[in-house]
Parts: structure tokens; C-alpha cells; sequence
DNA sequence: TATGAATGAGTGTTCATTCAT
DNA sequence: GATGAATGAACACTCATTCAT
């Protein structure tokens, strides 16, 4: 039972402070001894490996309850959100050097999900014809982590999302 | 004379890893004793501090040449060279925590040329008049900090540029 | 249960060669990693103030025990032994610069129990009236000292401590 | 002609701080470059020993000088002065591990001048008759290191020289 | 199953000492 | 003869990981 807990913690601890948060202070706040952790998740890797999975899933629910309604407005929706809720935690993204199979596959459901709000969004002239996920997903990441790595006001974080989303729904210059 | 060695090998390896290189690859990189970084950059933060003055540098030289030609030009290229230089070492910039005063004023004066050239763009309708450099700046170190984080093909990061550049041009969606 | 074994490893690298001594060599001495120490005090500063602590309550001990015999005898004793176990210790005191709280409370029941066998010698004439426990503490911080840096023999050292003690029953010469 | 400046700076230095104080500090203060230091001196060894000597010679003269005086009085004043200047630099003796030859032979140069005054002062009664030179020594030398460890008020410090001579001249006790 | 204790490899930093100029 | 630059060996301290209970 004390893998959830260990997990929320681990989403606290690598989520603000990237790798160089220690296995030490998961367990601290998690409550248990160190070696629980390591019990649980035999490796450090393995450890943000899961957090990574419980955060992409999370992700993907979403991503499907959205996708039951207008394709524009879930569109932007989804967008924002995952800009914004993984500003906080998909630092942990950077961490993915050999990726761990359990994480790549849950974000491979995760890119399912938003391809197909995506194609939906395209369908309705809410995106321009030619985008593609790799693209928007590169947009996304390269918004959360710079928000994530330096204090950003709101307005000026909105503001960027903006021209992001004005950016994909308009033919690109030549 | 080999602080220069020293600074590019910096440059090299907290480019790549962030502040987790450690100073000791920096020295084996340069090929000189570990003491030899020290002598010069007393400490890592000094070490990082000096790394980043001269980026900085570099990219506001180029800035100032670009300055003198076309607006619309200058602006797009700018945009572009800052993302795709910053992309192997701007990662630097998440380190600037508690600002060392070098790199502070050495970013300082590349912000101000950025915002130079900026002004330009809106005077001559490359950019809409209300973009502020804030959200420009955020933009690009996004795109910066996700390729520097993760391989990425030209394409799409090329793709994820005129997205922003277009954006940037055309009103924003209500 | 490692704790009492780095203790008495740290009361003889620390005792014999000042805060010079490395907390590597004690670890070595006690059969112990060094991240083994580190565990149980933080800070070398830390290991050497529990080193401390554990002296001083030692001496304290043995001085209450002292009080309850011939005063005379008692005081006697006491000088002599403090001169003599410190003797390989108490270079430790030179350490105290910012003093850690613990090992300061210890050495103020030390001083105590010893300012209150001066009493009872001065009250029994062993003593001269105007002798301070500050002044006693020097001499004997002294004695201890300086045959903790350098061998000395027991007899050259015996007659020393006579004559200390000679010049405290003594009238000082005008 | 550095060589003064350089042992000056190093008495200053070590005397301080004991051996703990570094060798590049000495150049700083000397105003000399690190390696003219090592020009002069090959080992840290070297220039501890030097400085010593120094410190030696200067103390025989005085020495010397104060035996053209009345007897108890120069014996007085002998040993007051060699705790008192001892309390800033002596720290060095501790240093001595290897004696090197040098400073053996300035020490024992010292020592002869002192046992000399030492004789005269038993000669007129201001010293028992039992005394020996080593005791007179380890008292000496402990109430300099220990005042040099410690800061410690003046007026405790001729309390305690007060006790040392009055038990030097007294018959001890049985 | 959970834990506190133990560990070795690694990090930033200092320092006596050497060498090219 | 003097120097600044270079170096390797140490040191205090951290951390992912393992083991006995």
C-alpha cells in the first residue's frame, strides 16, 4: 500500500527538482524507510520510470474525456493543459535517456490520445492540414520544461500558448 | 591560455547535461588536471557563470550584425539562430539561480539587442504589435531547452519554428 | 552499534593530531565506511564535538566520584589526572572555536565539578585563597597540551605538575 | 633579498595558524610569487624550519642579554618573555616531527643560553636547587601553547606564570 | 514486509609541489 | 632569479544501492 504514497512523493520530489532530487528524501516524504522504496522500485530509474507512467496515464484520461466533445474547444484544451500540468512535472521527460519500456509505453497512449484530438481538430479547420503530432508535441514539451526550469508569470505563459495555437491554425509563411 | 580550452569543453559538457556535468569531465574534455579549472574558475558556478558570459556574447555580436539588414529578415533569422545555437547550450540558463552578476549583465545586453531587433519587426508588420519579448524569449528557450533535452529532427524543429514565427505575426485568437 | 566504535577511533586520531586528523582515517581505524561515520555525525565538526562530549562526561564522572574523599587528596588527584588523560585528548579543546552547543554544555559540568573540588581545597588551606579556576584550567590545559605534542617522560612531567601544584598552595612572590 | 620578506610573512602565517596555514598564503603576504617561495625553501618543511630558526637565534640574544643582569630578576624575566612571544609563534615547535637538523641546533643554541640563566637563578636562590631544564621547559612551552589556542586576558595568563615561578622556587611538596 | 544501518564510488574544492618561460 | 600556470593527491561530504534483522 505504500506504493501509491511513494509514488505521489516521487511525482513531488523529481517533478520540481529533476533527477537531482535524491531517493532519500522520496522516502522521507513518503514516510517509509529508504530501503521500502528500493523494495518497490529496484532502481532509481525504476522509480521516476513509474512516476512517469501513473503521470502519462493521468494524461491520457484526460486526453479521452476531452475527446468527447467539440474537437476546437478540446483541442485548446487539451493543449493548455498539457502544457500547464506538465510544467510542474514532465521535467521528468528529460530524464528518459535508455527509456524505460513501462514509461514509453504509456507515453505511446498518451500520443495516441492527443494524435486523435489532433486529426479530429485538423477535421474541423481548427488546425491547419500539414501539423503534426511530432511537431506539436515538441511545442508542448518545449513550453512545460521552459516554464518548469524558470519562474514564469501567467499572462506572459498564456500569451505564448497563443501564438502557439494561432501558429498551428494558420497556413505558415513561405 | 587554456582558459579557452577550459570554456569551450564547459560549454560542451554542462551544454549537454546541465549543471549535473561534473567539473571533473570538463577538465579530462579539455585535457588539462582537474586543479587547472580551479585555478581559473574558482568555483563550478564560477566556471558555468564564465561559460555563459561568453554565449551570451557570441549571440548578441550576431544579433548586432543582423541588426543592419532587413527588419522582417534579421528577425526571422535571429529567431531562428537563437533556437537552434541555444539548443546545445542554453540548457545553461536553467542554472542561473542565484544570478552571477557576469551572466546576468551579459544576458542583459543580449535581451536588449534581441529587443532591438523585436522593435524593428513590429515597425515594419513582420510582427504584431503586440508580442512583447517576454513571450518571445519564453518561446524560444522552449524550443531550445526540448531539442537540447531530446534528438530531434531538423524538420520538425523547423516546422515548430515557422509555428511560432507565424504565430507571432498574425492576431491571436479571440 | 558502530557509534562507540568511531567514537574511540576519532578520541585517538583527533587526540592525537588536532582537527587535522581525517575523518577518512578514523573511519579506517574504526573498520568502518566512511559514509558509515557520516551517518552518525553529519559534519566532521560534529564527530568531533561527540568526541568531546564523551571526554568531558568521562572526567566530570570520575571528579564527582573524587569530591567525596579528602579534599586535599582530592584536588590533588584531580590536577594530575586531568593533566594526565587529557594529555592525549584534550588537544580536542583547541577545536572549540565556534563552539558546538553540546560540547560546550559538557565542559561547563566539567568546570563545575572541578570549581567546586577548588573550593574545598581552599576551604581545607590546600589551596591559596585567591587561586581562579581560570587560571588552574590554563595551567592544566597547558601541562596537557604540551605532552600531547610532544613525548615527554613521566618523571619530567610529574615534577612539572609538582610545581604547579606547589605554586597554588604557595603565596605568590610580590 | 626575498628571503627575509618571505620568512617574515611565513612567521607571521604559521605562527597564526600552525602548519595549517598554507604556503601560497606566505607568498601572498610576502608579495612574492608562489614558486619563489619554493626557490627558497624546496619543502613547506623547509620554511617552517627556517622560520624557526629565526625565531630561535632572536630568542638567544636576548637571552644572552639578559645574563649580563642581576640573576633573579633575568631569570624572571626570561621565562615571562618566552611564554609571552612563545603564545604567537611557538605554535610552530608542534610542527617539529622529523626535527630537522637546523632547528634542532638554533633549539639547542636556545636551550644552553637558558639552562645558563637557569644555573645563575639557582645559584642566588631564586630557584630550588631540584630543578631541572626539561620541567622548566615543558611548563614554558605549555602555557605558550595554551594561550595560544585559546585567547586567554592577560591577567590570567601572569596569574598562572606568578604560580609557575613561585613553585620553582619552592621546596616541593613531599 | 519493512526497516535502519552500512557502503563505495563520485563531487567540489584545496594545497604542496613542479615546470616552462 | 623570478614567475604564473599546471598538477595529482587529499579531504569533507553525498547518494544510489545492499544487507541483517
Amino acid at each position: 500500500m505504500n506504493r501509491e504514497r511513494i509514488l505521489a512523493a516521487a511525482e513531488e520530489v523529481f517533478g520540481t527538482q529533476g533527477e537531482a532530487g535524491s531517493t532519500e528524501e522520496v522516502a522521507r516524504l513518503a514516510g517509509v524507510g529508504i530501503a521500502t522504496v528500493f523494495r518497490h522500485f529496484p532502481t532509481k530509474e525504476d522509480l521516476i520510470s513509474a512516476t512517469l507512467v501513473r503521470h502519462f496515464d493521468q494524461l491520457t484520461s484526460r486526453a479521452h474525456a476531452l475527446a468527447a466533445g467539440d474537437p476546437a474547444t478540446a483541442w485548446r484544451t487539451l493543449v493548455r493543459e498539457l502544457i500547464k500540468t506538465g510544467a510542474t512535472k514532465l521535467t521528468l521527460g528529460s530524464i528518459l535517456r535508455d527509456v524505460p519500456t513501462d514509461a514509453f509505453t504509456a507515453s505511446r497512449r498518451l500520443k495516441t490520445a492527443v494524435s486523435d484530438i489532433l486529426q479530429q481538430a485538423r477535421d474541423v479547420g481548427a488546425v491547419r492540414p500539414s501539423v503534426t503530432v511530432e511537431e506539436v508535441y515538441l511545442l508542448i514539451r518545449g513550453l512545460a520544461q521552459a516554464t518548469a526550469t524558470q519562474p514564469t508569470p501567467t499572462s506572459t505563459l498564456d500569451s505564448a500558448i497563443d501564438v502557439v495555437l494561432t501558429g498551428l491554425s494558420h497556413p505558415t509563411k513561405i
